[in-house]
RNA sequence: GGCCCCAUCGUCUAGCCUGGUCUAGGACGCGUGGUUCUCAGCCACUAAACACGAGUUCAAAUCUCGUUGGGGCUACCA
């Protein structure tokens, strides 16, 4: 049975970084139909904060990346050090009295280490370099490379899938597992994403928190793609994937050893994609809260077959969920917000008699259907001789209060006659 | 500094293991054109890379070594 194990800290939001960790993790325990736990590495009681907590399990549930165990470090304490004790009475650790209290550290031999890592290959150390471990600090907590071994042993782990700033903690981590008598697992180092500046991700350098991303409306279903993506492919030029299916072809042997630069452009293009195709109803109910918050809608009684149809509209054009909020705030308004701009270039000249005219024409509509308004509206101005999108544009900015948006035919339908009256009448002299 | 990892278009990558099929493929982004009432979308096209140097070989993006560059670790942080 194959034991995988994601172990954020909670110091700070879940990343890019961490989140692509957990999918390749939780990946591989459902393509080989194993067991993906998680663990939280919260010994540093003054960096831990329930705060980055509460995000990073909420983050991984959005993403879907649901564990079967949870343990927490914190509550272990007594465990690591009932290891420790073994080793001191093997001789193998000694006590190293301080200020503060006491510790306890691992004595290292030195000897040649080899990891054989499941990306890289073979790598090669030598242990006569490394210092002696502090196992337990003087104030009673682990540390992390202790912490990190005993419990992968004891929960099982068969295969430590992490980052690859983890690869130098690897042979101080197998001279434990010796020391302790422990199997030693496999391991998996996965290569690092870079921030675009260089250098390793942070809070300064697009460490942006999978929630923040969730709150500018990208879908987890994209984001997910996305982080797929980044150092692994699953080949046949193949872009968008479905996580269903990449359990199915997901193997740790075609991730590649290169760090990959975080590039979000692509994102925006795959949640595009995500969005086009994506099931109205669904969006239609994540937009629910941002819509009731701006006033748009009422949450406990709004016409949801209305806000579906005009999601349908805007759906394809879409880079996050949230676009549709200002993009279809004139479907709310109970006034059109006109931006200065687009007035000053559509409605800057007098085109009361036009207005008039085509409030007549769809008063005389027997049915108010988007083909019928196109058909009266290219009818009447052939009969004017003037060319559509003289007209289409200022109608445009006096209906929506913007330059661009969906078709014009749609937006009168979907406005309603009335209201399409109501807001040209203003522009009627 | 020491130890370790990595190296294909601006970015994500395919190809590398098992050299020839690679005048290096795809995608994002960029640019151009088409479609439409605008935007988005869609369609078509263009520009764009094997870091460098040796070596092995009939033949190297693919194998070897070196150089350079990038990155990580080097804590009683995780």
């Amino acid at each position: 049975m194959i034991r995988v194990r994601f172990a954020p800290s909670p110091t700070g939001y879940l990343h890019i970084g961490g989140s692509r960790t957990a999918l390749f993790n939780w990946l591989y325990a459902q393509a080989k139909g194993g067991k993906f736990v998680l663990r939280i590495e919260d010994t540093d009681a003054l960096r831990s904060k329930k705060e980055y907590l509460d995000e990073i399990l909420d983050s991984l549930k959005w993403l879907g990346f649901n564990w079967d165990e949870l343990y927490y470090q914190s509550q272990r304490f007594d465990i690591y050090r009932k290891y420790a004790e073994k080793l001191l009475k093997d001789g193998q650790a000694f006590v190293e009295k301080t200020e503060k209290g006491e510790a306890i550290i691992f004595k290292v031999v030195g000897q040649k280490i080899k990891v054989n890592d499941l990306i890289l290959g073979e790598i090669d150390f030598e242990a006569e370099s490394f210092k002696d471990q502090v196992l337990i600090k003087s104030d009673g907590t682990p540390t992390y490379n202790f912490a990190c071994v005993v419990d992968d042993a004891d929960m099982q782990i068969t295969h430590v899938i992490r980052g690859d700033d983890h690869i130098s903690n690897t042979p101080k981590q197998i001279l434990l597992y010796q020391a302790l008598g422990f199997k030693v697992p496999y391991f998996a180092h996965l290569p690092l994403i870079l921030s675009k500046e260089g250098g390793r991700l942070s809070k300064r350098k697009g460490a942006t928190a999978i929630s923040e991303f969730r709150n500018m409306g990208y879908l987890s279903q994209a984001l997910v793609n996305f982080l797929l993506l980044l150092g692994w492919s699953p080949g046949e030029n193949r872009e968008v994937i479905d996580i269903q299916e990449a359990v199915k072809i997901f193997d740790l042997k075609n991730i590649n050893k290169t760090a990959a630069v975080l590039d979000l452009d692509k994102l925006d293009w795959i949640n595009n994609q995500y969005l086009k195709t994506e099931d109205p109803e669904k969006l239609a109910d994540q937009l629910i809260p941002a819509l009731a918050e701006k006033g748009y809608i009422n949450p406990q009684e709004f016409d949801r077959n209305y806000l579906l149809s005009l999601v349908k509209l805007f759906q394809a054009r879409l880079t996050v969920l949230n676009d549709f909020v200002d993009w279809a705030d004139f479907f709310f308004q109970k006034e059109v917000r006109i931006d200065p701009q687009a007035q000053a270039k559509h409605l800057s000249v007098d085109l009361s008699k036009e207005f008039k005219m085509f409030c007549q024409r769809l008063d005389g509509l027997e049915d108010f259907s988007i083909e019928n308004i196109e058909t009266a509206f290219r009818q009447m101005v052939g009969e004017l001789g003037i060319q559509a999108k003289v007209l289409i544009h200022p109608i445009r900015v006096a209906l929506t209060g913007k330059t661009i948006g969906p078709g014009l035919f749609e937006v009168i339908y979907y406005l309603g006659k009335e209201r399409v009256k109501e807001r040209m009448a203003k522009w009627i002299k």
